[in-house]
Parts: structure tokens; C-alpha cells; sequence
DNA sequence: GCATACATTAATGTATACGTTGTCAAGAAT
DNA sequence: ATTCTTGACAACGTATACATTAATGTATGC
């Protein structure tokens, strides 16, 4: 018997999470917003089980936030928030440049990396803000994946999906970021270098300024919570 | 009816959080053992749905993995996983210690600080190892609430639950750690001094060498996953 | 008229029953 | 003897019924 072609091996709780995720990010969740159990549940067409189940894990992700009888929160992210986020990916995927650097990469190795600074290239070329957005998001996950530590690529995951938020907002505010991507070249080439050191304090120099350049963006145009 | 005199406040899910991180942390439930939900809710009186939800949580603090049919299974901490633990620590600890400098922070706000390291140096001089150990997890917590960074405070929070394990074995194999208390002091002096490149720089190599302190004795003891 | 206490109710937290699915073993065929 | 098939079973995933609890509204007393 020929089951559906969709690989329906995903239980209703896993699709749960899928599906609040893409209505949290679509704002049919707007931010601060609460929702009820059953609400969810009738919504998505599931009974209530998978539901708090799906709600723990964004919890635990930092997406919402659940409170007896008050209903699911929608977690706003206050500019204070993209800060600490930013600090965060700061420290973690400068050190997980450094670690790549030490680990003797091969040029195979550093391919897909490339592609993704190669992709942004020709985004920009093209003046195409999205696509620039995703190869920048696949630079940074591409990197720590090379640092080669399974904490920080995980943690540098869920930090991701929160900053994708707040890009969104303000991708079509700013100038195009023709800069960065001599920051991008920069860290790929002390890479393969092997030099740790360039690849950290270039990263490190280059996150810095990221945070400053959004911040000062939100914080101009007003937009505190997200 | 009176129930028991325990608090009941707590649901029964948080309360199976923590009786089931006990039993993890006595080794009632060792590492790569395995275990079902019903085995685990009849032991702790309850049914099967506030495990399930406890066991998520624990889960996504990366003490146990749920596999569908398979029971839970208590991860085991194999020597790499130490590694990248330390890792992530060492690279949030020293921003939050440079924060923490540049922040201006009174002796007021130090002083919670300052009396870690002093039962840290009496736990020493009663050669008191348990204690000892107890006080520099306490340092390392109030260093990176002192930072300020709330998600910095929860991942170091985690982390450290998993450290503990770790430490608990070694702690009677090493030799006091007398010089390390040099280092505590050269941090709360830094950031006293607002001197933030000196705090960062302390710590991180603090940091380092009880990284590799740990990882030696490990490996030295064939204690491969604990 | 206001505050306090109590009843109502609505939403979460928990238990349990049921459906679903992977596992494992026993048996047959090659 | 080994491998493939098949079927029963056992554990999870989900739905639902029930208990618990906190918030809200109302009534009463001061």
C-alpha cells in the first residue's frame, strides 16, 4: 500500500512545532499576542497533547512563553534582546573561526563556504536584498558547522531564527552591505591560512559592527519589540 | 486528607524535572541506561503525561534523548562532549566577565563575587574539596550574572549542570588547585578596575587550562564517557 | 460606597483509554 | 543453515475525560 508520497513519519507534535514556527514568522502570531490551548488546537486541527508539547519545545527555543491559565505568550524581542543574541553569536562563532582555522581544512572542505560568500557576491550584484539575507544566514551556519563543535552549532541554530526576525524588518533600511563581504573573504582566507588569531579578531570585528548597524537601525526607526 | 506537608505549588511535571535530575546526578539512572515512560512514572508515582513533558525539558537540556519505542536514555558525557562544553564556556564567560568590567559595577555589586572566592580560599585551607567545588560553581554562576546577559546566565546554567557531573569524578583525583585562586582574584580585580581586555584575558586562560586539566585526568583514568 | 469573602467559571495540569507503529521472534522457504 | 516474511506485542503518540486552580464577578457586611 502505497502511503502518501509526503513522508509522513513526522508525529502531529513535531508538525505542531513546524507550523506555530511559520505562524509566529508569517506575524499570524503577532508578537506579545497570547493564545490559548485550545485555540492552537482547534487551528491546527490537533487535539491539545501535541500542542503543549510543541509549546514546551518553543519555549525551551526562547520563541514563547507559557503561563498557567494566561495562555501562550508570543515572546517579543526587544532591541535589548538582539543585543545579548548578537553578543552571543559574537563570542561563539568567533571562536568557532578560529577552531576551523586550527583544524587544517581542506580547499573541499572550505567549498561550501565559499559558495555561500560567492552567493552573496552575486546577490549583491544583483541588488537582491533576500537573497543576499539567506547566503549571509548560510555563511554563518556553514561556519560554526566548520568550527566543528555540536553545541555551539545548535545554539548558534535557535539564536538564528530569532535574529531572521528582526533582519527581516530591516533588510530593506539599510544601505546595501557591500563592506561585509571583504569581512566574509577576510575570515575564509585566514581559514585557510590556518590563522586562528585573523580569523577570530576579523569575525569578531565584523559581528561587532553587525550589532551596531541593526541596533542603531531599530532604535532609529523606533522599532522596539519585534 | 491532609496531602503531604510539601509544597504542592509545584506542578507535577516541574517536580518530575527535578526528581528525575536527581536520580540522573546519584547515578540511579546511569549513563546509557535506558527507560521507559511507565517504568519512570511508576516510580515516581504519576502518570505518564508529566514525564513525557518532563523528559522534553530535560531533553532540550541535553541530559537525556527521547527515541520513539526505545525508552529515554541517559546521554552519556563521552571526553569530546567535556571539550565542547568547556569550549562554549570559556568563550561566554570571558565576554561576561568583560562586560561585567565595563559596567561600572560598585563593591556593592562585587560583593557577592568577592565572598565566592573567599569560601573558595577557606574551603581550601580546611582542604575541603566538596565545598571547595560548590564555591567556584557559584563563582562562575555570579560572574556571568554579573555580566548581565540573561542568555548567557541560562546557557552557563545548563552547561554547568553537565560540568558537575564531570567534576564530581575528578574531584578527589587532581591536586588542590591552589594557583586558581590567583586567577579568581586577577578577574575581580579587573573588573573592579573596569579593565576589560585584562578580565576577558584572565579568565579565558583560566578557563583553557581547566579545560585541559580536566581533559588529561580524564583520559589519563580511561573515563572515556561518564 | 468600598472592601472583603465567596461562588462561579474557564483554562491549565493530569490521568487514562485508545490508536499507531516499530521491534522482535518464530517459522517457512530457499 | 540462513534469510526473508509475517504476525503478535509492546511502547509510544494522541485524544479525551477529569481534577485543580486561579481569576473574575457578585453579594454582603461594615
Amino acid at each position: 500500500m502505497s502511503e502518501s508520497v509526503h513522508p509522513k513519519s513526522k508525529g502531529n507534535a513535531a508538525i505542531a512545532v513546524e507550523a506555530l514556527r511559520q505562524l509566529i514568522f508569517a506575524g499570524d502570531l503577532p508578537a506579545g499576542s497570547q493564545h490559548l490551548e485550545s485555540e492552537l488546537a482547534l487551528r491546527l486541527g490537533m487535539s491539545r497533547t501535541p500542542i503543549r508539547e510543541a509549546c514546551l519545545v518553543l519555549q525551551s527555543q526562547g520563541l514563547v512563553e507559557v503561563r498557567a491559565r494566561k495562555g501562550i505568550r508570543i515572546l517579543p524581542i526587544a532591541v535589548s534582546d538582539m543585543a545579548e543574541i548578537y553578543d552571543v553569536l559574537t563570542a561563539l562563532e568567533s571562536m568557532a573561526a578560529a577552531q576551523a582555522a586550527s583544524l587544517g581544512l581542506s580547499d573541499d572542505d572550505l567549498a561550501a563556504l565559499e559558495r555561500t560568500i560567492a552567493d552573496m557576491e552575486a546577490a549583491l550584484a544583483a541588488m537582491d536584498r533576500e537573497a543576499w539575507a539567506a547566503a549571509d544566514d548560510r555563511f554563518h551556519a556553514e561556519l560554526v558547522r566548520l568550527g566543528g563543535n555540536s553545541r555551539v552549532i545548535s545554539i548558534v541554530a535557535m539564536m538564528g531564527d530569532q535574529v531572521r526576525r528582526a533582519k527581516s524588518v530591516t533588510l530593506y533600511m539599510r544601505p546595501l552591505p557591500l563592506k561585509s563581504n571583504k569581512d566574509h573573504r577576510g575570515v575564509l582566507e585566514a581559514i585557510r591560512d590556518q590563522n586562528a588569531e585573523l580569523a577570530q579578531s576579523i569575525h569578531k570585528a565584523h559581528r561587532i559592527a553587525a550589532k551596531e548597524t541593526l541596533i542603531a537601525l531599530l532604535t532609529q526607526n523606533r522599532l522596539h519589540t519585534l
